[in-house]
DNA sequence: GAATTGCGGACAACTCTTGT
DNA sequence: ACAAGAGTTGTCCGCAATTC
């Protein structure tokens, strides 16, 4: 066989894996290549890649890639669900592998709740991540403008650059990386903040809204201290936000559970609604009369037998008080 | 060849509808 | 009244094509 119909073959077969790649989950012209059995040096060939492109498009029309639904991962019970369950790669791993869509698998509470948690801090460190690469890039951009005002010449740190020397530095606390197509536009459109959520914007007002986290947050707070409302603290925090929904005026909102999961989204990483507060139970434990009154006499008595002090019978502690150092 | 961009699917947050 | 599913809409981001 010759080598232009072995490189043919190569060509077709990359094609066809691409194509059926397509179907239920999505595969790069690289890992094609790569099954086809092109060797590494092979793979950054642009024009053999567009072959493969052409190939593909020659076959027939691919049908439409079916929805797939979200990538569901077995826990198992009583423990927290793992990190990186959202990452984009293992998105694509478990459509590949099961493009039906797998029965759903309810959390328990605990695995929720840390979930939530999880999710609520992960937001953060990767808003102020994403931050940080929006600004470098546009340092990068202005010194280029700059340069080019001033006739002399730039070449500034890609943002593909900035994101991968970022995800590298954050790799073992950020589950999902941050893009650089994202950093790209949002600097790009002049967008400050950060990431926004997904989805239409919200009726409440900014400030109203995060008077209601607070709220809720200062009530979760005292009842996790008293650590007796466990089962109901949840669902009566929904029936007290549902009220205060009913009873003020202001931009239409109905009542339901979904503005209170919003909210408690928001709040997961400061309290978590599903537990007492057992460390601080077990401090208020400790601080109450009997044992700061049992702390002191055990003190007294340690300073009266190792010498620090001398005791003073009962009659004379008005005048001299309970204990003389020296 | 590296960087950027257009396209489109995935996702999240919302509203609406329906059933209990 | 409430829960759950369907539908809608705006944003994110991966891929492939295009530009520099």
């Amino acid at each position: 066989m010759s080598s232009k119909r072995k490189s043919d073959k190569k060509v077709q077969r990359a094609a066809m894996l691409l194509k059926l790649s397509k179907k239920g989950s999505a595969m790069t012209v690289n890992q094609a290549m790569e099954f086809a059995g092109y060797e590494d040096d092979e793979l950054g060939n642009q024009a053999t890649k567009k072959a493969i492109y052409r190939a593909r498009d020659s076959m027939e029309t691919p049908e439409k890639k079916p929805q797939t639904s979200r990538a569901l991962v077995a826990v198992p019970a009583n423990e927290p669900p793992p990190h990186g369950m959202q990452a984009p790669v293992a998105r694509r791993i478990v459509h590949a592998v099961a493009p039906t869509a797998p029965s759903k698998m309810r959390l328990t509470c605990r695995q929720a709740y840390g979930q939530r948690q999880h999710d609520a801090e992960q937001k953060k460190l990767r808003q102020e991540i994403f931050l940080e690469a929006c600004n470098m890039w546009k340092e990068e951009c202005d010194k280029k403008e700059e340069a080019v005002a001033r006739g002399e010449k730039y070449r500034p740190k890609s943002a593909e650059d900035i994101c991968i020397e970022l995800n590298q530095q954050h790799k073992d606390v950020l589950d999902k990386r941050i893009s650089p197509r994202t950093v790209r536009e949002h600097v790009k459109d002049g967008r400050v903040g950060g990431l926004q959520r997904r989805g239409p914007k919200g009726r409440i007002p900014e400030d109203l809204y995060r008077a209601l986290c607070d709220a809720i947050k200062s009530y979760a707070i005292l009842s996790q201290q008293e650590a007796t409302k466990v089962s109901n603290l949840r669902p009566g925090l929904i029936k007290k936000l549902n009220a205060v929904v009913k009873s003020k005026e202001g931009p239409d909102l109905r009542p339901g559970r979904k503005l209170f999961e919003r909210i408690e989204r928001d709040v997961a990483d400061e309290i978590d609604l599903g537990k007492p507060n057992r460390i601080e139970q077990r401090r208020a434990k400790w601080s109450t009369y009997s044992n700061i009154n049992q702390w002191f006499t055990a003190f007294k008595d340690f300073l009266v037998q190792h010498g620090f002090a001398e005791h003073v019978p009962e009659e004379e502690w008005a005048e001299r008080g309970e204990l003389v150092f020296g």
